[in-house]
RNA sequence: GCGCCUUUAACUCAGCUGGAUAGAGUAACUGCCUUCUAAGCAGUAAGCCAUUGGUUCGAAUCCAAUAAGGCGCGCCA
């Protein structure tokens, strides 16, 4: 769980602090609150391995122009026994630092000793986060929303994982409330359409063929038993057939997409334990309720919501907001999570303010409930929006999306930006295995290291053994760059982590796949000048299939060993 | 009307926790395989960072207004 990059950041903020404290004592700088500065990794390397913008900050208190005050601290600061060689200064007043070059040995070897941990951190300390993502509705099919919130929640479920989060994914199933009636409506319409002429499917019903090919398959089973029941027993016995082969395919279909959860809870079950009931009572005793035209509202405008809204409808029957806030308060209070996350679509966002108005009545804490806003995907073909699957021309659905594209690209693009940013997927690319395509381009170094390592064994190169000192003789800049990004991976899962974003990573296996390309073309790891630059090269080679590896599995994509 | 999101090269997008000359990929043009996978690399060309103001030593980045586009604003979910 080594973070060289972190390391050398503390050793420099207090390098730079105790110079700043020597030029206190001795009188050069008034002593001034210190105006809180930055240390940060410059983009263009020729500015240093770090660099600080101390000096311009405290232009302003010490009344000093900023390239005087970086004179100053530079003349009092001590590199000896640190992992820092020199400094320069620079530009406005930047202090640029250089670190020496057992660093990057240091974190070479890092990577090669923690190996499949390598990239692991513990910020998270184990705390328990409830990630929420998908639950589609039963009702029918994954739509392509779905399959972005499914990459997203389930990559970034394994990022969190990695930054030392207790994490558990869920599902949640909506196997009650109204779409279940309607449900049942479409299905009871369509079993009797084979029996009777002359009923009509209503405009609101769901229209899908898999509805008609669950009528059938119903019929096939138990023919016109159920025609002259009562509505109630038939769509009983409709909707008990055919919602547990819905669910059943909702979590084949994920289990295709590399999708598993550790819990599938029902919304039903909040309603039969009387949680949905609670909820309404509670709100009530607080006070935070009145009726109006017969229906019970809530008052979320008193707890920072756009508007009020209905609990219980006139006729009785809790609104869909009402299980929601149930659901939300069971993780937070009843299984006590210390966080729950939700991805949710951005038609979903005017929700959000409702349900956390809600918590906030409850007494609960609302910034436990952290919501990931997904923008709309469009699918690009030719060019153009896609709307239809390309084999069945129907609406294109997660199982299609598979059908044409694969799961790592799928994975791969739905990860490659923002979930908050508007997207568009093209279909083309994704398909194509080509260098235009990010994931051929990321898979292909991997492949490309492991040919290289498999060549070199065979000559009976061996790294097993190699030392600090043998790593030092790696100087060439597409090596250092190298080994600088790899010593980054810690940093950006935590950085990923906390910002919610699995595109993080995504991008970082694509730089690191760039860098690993221009290495491979400037440096010769076969024939290298000595035996012993051949030695530290493959092992440089070793540790960046190591960190591709860790990448691409917290994306749960494939590392293939042949292109 | 109100709220959320977006606007950076011809196209798709990075860069947004303020920093030094704004970056990639595609498309266009030029080179590099008798040598570890050319699904690769190197190079040329391409920009009023939507507009206008503000904060700052310093703004694509933060704030405000304007414009264009996407999505919401139900006794649907």
């Amino acid at each position: 769980m080594s973070n060289l990059i972190k390391l050398a950041s503390d050793e420099l903020n207090e390098i730079i602090l105790n110079a700043l404290g020597r030029l206190v004592s001795d009188g050069s700088i008034s002593l001034e609150p210190i105006s809180p500065f930055n240390i940060e990794i410059p983009a263009d390397k020729s500015h240093g391995d770090f660099a600080t913008n101390v000096a311009m900050v405290c232009a302003k208190p010490f009344k000093m122009p900023p390239r005087k005050i970086a004179e100053l601290i530079s003349e009092q600061l001590v590199l000896d026994g640190t992992m820092f060689e020199h400094v320069e200064i620079a530009g406005p007043g930047f202090i640029n630092f250089f670190l020496g070059r057992r660093w990057f040995s240091l974190a070479l070897q890092a990577v090669l000793d923690e190996k499949g941990n390598y990239g692991k951190t513990d910020t998270g300390e184990n705390k328990r986060i409830l990630l929420e993502f998908v639950s589609a509705n039963p009702t029918g099919p994954m739509h392509i929303g779905n399959a972005r919130g499914g990459a997203i929640g389930d990559c970034l479920a394994s990022i969190l994982q990695s930054a030392g989060y207790n994490v558990e994914r869920e599902f949640y199933v909506n196997d009650a409330g109204n779409q279940i009636e309607k449900f049942a409506t479409s299905l009871e319409v369509r079993y009797l359409q084979i029996y009777k002429a002359g009923i009509e499917m209503p405009e609101d019903a769901y229209q899908g063929e898999d509805i008609i090919a669950h009528a059938k398959g119903f019929a096939e089973i138990y023919g016109d038993k159920y025609v002259e029941v009562s509505s109630e027993e038939r769509r009983n016995a409709l909707v008990d057939y055919a919602l547990p082969k819905n669910i059943q395919a909702l979590e084949d279909d994920l289990k295709k997409y590399r999708i598993v959860y550790d819990n599938w809870f029902r919304e039903s079950t909040l309603h039969e334990n009387g949680d949905v009931d609670k909820i309404v009572e509670l709100l009530k005793e607080k006070g935070c309720t009145y009726e109006l035209d017969g229906a019970i509202w809530f008052r979320a405008t008193d707890f920072g919501a756009d508007k009020d809204f209905v609990l219980v409808r006139s006729n009785g029957i809790p609104t869909y907001v009402v299980p929601d806030i149930a659901y939300h308060y069971n993780k937070l209070v009843t299984r006590g999570f210390d966080k729950a996350i939700d991805v949710l679509g951005a038609d979903h966002h005017g929700y959000v303010p409702r349900l956390k108005a809600a918590l906030t009545a409850l007494g609960v804490d609302a910034n436990k409930l952290d919501v990931i806003i997904m923008q709309m995907v469009r699918l690009m073909r030719n060019g153009e929006v896609a709307k239809l699957s390309k084999r069945s021309g129907k609406a294109i659905t997660l199982v299609t999306l598979l059908e044409e594209i694969s799961i790592d690209a799928a994975r791969f693009y739905f990860n490659l930006r923002e979930a908050n940013s508007h997207f568009e997927f093209d279909l083309d690319l994704a398909v194509e295995k080509s260098s235009q395509n990010p994931v051929y381009y990321v898979q292909y170094a991997h492949a490309r290291i492991c040919s290289l390592i498999s060549n070199l064994s065979a000559e009976g190169v061996d790294i097993s053994d190699v030392s600090l000192a043998q790593l030092d003789i790696l100087d060439k800049p597409q090596e250092i760059e190298l080994i600088r990004h790899m010593a980054n991976l810690p940093n950006e899962v935590d950085f990923a982590a906390k910002s919610y974003d699995p595109s993080r990573i995504t991008k970082y296996t694509i730089e690191l796949a760039t860098l690993f390309h221009k290495f491979y073309d400037a440096c010769s790891v076969k024939n290298a000048e000595t035996e012993e630059l051949k030695k530290a090269r493959l092992a440089l080679c070793e540790a960046v299939r190591q960190v591709l590896r860790n990448s691409l599995t917290m994306l749960k994509i494939e590392c293939p060993e042949k292109m």
